[in-house]
This record gives C-alpha cells, sequence and structure tokens, in this order.
DNA sequence: TTGTAATGTAAAATATTTTTCACATTTATC
DNA sequence: GATAAATGTGAAAAATATTTTACATTACAA
C-alpha cells in the first residue's frame, strides 16, 4: 500500500510532527506511513484523510491490484 | 465508528463465516466488526469493502461527527 | 559554514488487533 | 420439538501497530 501523505501535507505546508499532532500520533507514525512502512488503522486512516482535506481514503492510501489477497 | 457489513453482507446471502473466508480473518471478526467492538487495520477494511461489492471503505465504514478527534 | 528544523531509522516497550478455543444463544429447517 | 447452522461473546495467546528514546542525516536559513 502507498500514501499520498507527503505530497499533501507538503500541499498544506506542514511538517510530519505537526501532522502527527493533528492526528493525535507520534511523527514516527507519520513518517512510516509516508515511507510505506505499515498498514494503520481504519480510524487513523480516515483522521488523515480528514486533516489533509481530501474526499476519501482512497485519496490518500493506494491500494495495488493483487493487494486484497493478503493479509 | 458503525459499519453496513451486516447489511451488506445479508445481500450476498453469506454468513459470516463465508465473508472470514474470503477476506481471510475469522468469524469472530467478523462479528465483532459488526457489532462495532473495534478498530480494523485499513487492509482489512479495504478488503472487505472489495468483497462486500461497495465503491468506497466509507460506504461500508460509517465514522461519527466528532469521531476524528478520538485516538 | 554554522546552527536549527525536518526527516530517516533502529530497538525495545506498550497498546491494539486478530486468532484460537470454548461454550451459549438464536434462527432456520425438518 | 429436535437438529443443525449461524451468531454472540469471553478470555488468553499471538501478531501487528504505535510509542518512546535515541541518534544520524538532510535541508534550509542566518
Amino acid at each position: 500500500m502507498k500514501t499520498n501523505i507527503r505530497e499533501l501535507r507538503k500541499k498544506l505546508g506542514i511538517s510530519q510532527q505537526e501532522l502527527g499532532d493533528l492526528a493525535g500520533v507520534t511523527r514516527q507514525t507519520i513518517n512510516a506511513l509516508e515511507n510505506s512502512r505499515y498498514n494503520p488503522s481504519l480510524l487513523l486512516a480516515y483522521k488523515i484523510t480528514k486533516i489533509l482535506g481530501t474526499e476519501s481514503i482512497e485519496d490518500v492510501f493506494v491500494f495495488e491490484e493483487d493487494e486484497s489477497h493478503t493479509v
């Protein structure tokens, strides 16, 4: 799973730290998400989506084709 | 967070067990989601959304207004 | 070029999700 | 009403997400 968090965050002109603060998580969590290092909880994904001002979760988190077959 | 999993699953005429098998999780996980007992991973939410044939994650998982302020 | 903010990352600890097992209750069918 | 399938739920274990701490590197302003 890839994300557009970095691009969207930069459009807002905020740091990983600030986004983390807004979302209630640490900057390391944001960093790990930007670098595709793990699969967040749905609620965290939702909160980030809201903060970044996008329409839907799928605008921020991009799933690969065969990814729905993996846990 | 509430979900429409039960309704959508019944439209497909499948059991919690079958949906779990399709999503690669146990029936207890499906049951807990249907009864709003926790916040799944984003990937699981995505897989369930795909299996249920809905457009987006938000069609299946419904967030309350002030929920984005809670972790 | 020096200092400062921002980012990348690792390891250990903690929190949360998900599984497993087990049993009770409900629902449908005969 | 008996039987089987489906569902609800609890508790402990396993797996995974997230935090914390700490340090290194990069980017950028003075």
